[in-house]
DNA sequence: TCTCAGGGGCGAT
DNA sequence: ATCGCCCCTGAG
């Protein structure tokens, strides 16, 4: 496999942290079934990779091979980390979250995939949104051979347009399939130009236009700003999001929506997605416990 | 078998 | 701006 060195990344949080859905752990190995195809990853643990003596990631993809462009635009490998801590870590309950889940980042997820996804969790459990996801990418995706297992791409928009509804309620999506169908749809027909024509857009005005679409409401439109076009100071505000803002820092959590991201916004130097997904993580494992 | 909640959005009010 | 309902699944 290829390797990238890279420090304060962890393959494991990052990729469990309830931001995709199309990965899984075989062994010590996480796939990835993304819409570009299989992107199959591999991190020593962190013992290990000190006696090795660098720390870092290996990587393979397919079935184009050795595309490093995109494993590193997928994963962020360019971003600041120090610089990144250092703008949100004033504040004391992301503080401790840094520390407790160092490495965990935020990724660049394709644009029509992140959306489909992203209306499918509607009011569901992280378990039960990927075996959706599964489900509809089994009827949907392209099989792919990897390492002599069968995986099945992200399917692209315009396969699920040419759905029928029948087929899709078989993905247990429930009363997101009308939502699903009409938005993949709408982005085939914009034909691969939906992405280019918002991704230059200020915030507001990229949201204005994902909210257009059949399924996204304010939740879901912010989900798909920081995981896909990368608006760093954006932060998803589901139920554990308002339970955090309720719990750490006091907020009534009867607020709106608006006031709740405009409380988040203010408070992180610019990086409300950061400090939203430590936050997040440390809310979602103290509830587990 | 039952209850409860899940990284919400829609439509009516 | 608020509120009841929506299909289905995982967790207890």
């Amino acid at each position: 496999m290829n390797f990238i060195e890279i420090e304060n990344y962890d393959l494991d949080l990052t990729l469990n942290s309830g931001q995709v859905f199309v990965w899984k752990k075989i062994g010590d190995f996480w796939y990835g079934s993304t819409v570009n195809g299989v992107i199959k990853l591999h991190q020593l643990p962190r013992q290990s990779a000190v006696q090795d003596g660098k720390r870092g990631i290996y990587w393979q993809t397919y079935p184009e091979k050795d595309n490093e462009k995109l494993v590193r635009q997928y994963l962020r490998l360019d971003d600041d980390y120090d610089q990144i801590v250092k703008a949100i870590q004033h504040d004391k309950h992301v503080n401790l979250a840094l520390g407790k889940y160092q490495g965990l980042r935020l990724l660049k997820q394709d644009f029509n995939e992140t959306i489909i996804s992203f209306i499918i969790s509607a009011n569901k459990n992280v378990p039960a949104i990927k075996s959706s996801i599964d489900k509809l990418s089994r009827l949907y995706g392209s099989m792919l051979k990897v390492d002599g297992l069968d995986f099945y791409t992200f399917p692209l928009v315009e396969k699920i347009a040419e759905a029928d509804l029948s087929d899709l309620k078989s993905t247990s999506i429930g009363y997101r399939v009308p939502y699903v169908l009409d938005t993949a749809k709408v982005l085939a027909l914009k034909d691969r130009n939906a992405e280019n024509s918002i991704v230059n857009l200020s915030e507001s005005e990229a949201r204005e236009e994902l909210l257009e679409l059949m399924g996204v409401g304010p939740k879901v439109a912010d989900c798909v700003l920081v995981y896909s076009l990368g608006f760093d100071n954006v932060t998803p505000l589901d139920r554990w999001g308002q339970r955090f803002l309720a719990q750490y820092y006091g907020l009534d959590p009867k607020l709106s929506y608006k006031e709740m991201r405009n409380w988040v916004q203010k408070n992180f130097n610019g990086f409300a997605a950061w400090a939203g997904q430590y936050l997040f993580e440390m809310i979602r494992n103290s509830e587990k416990a």
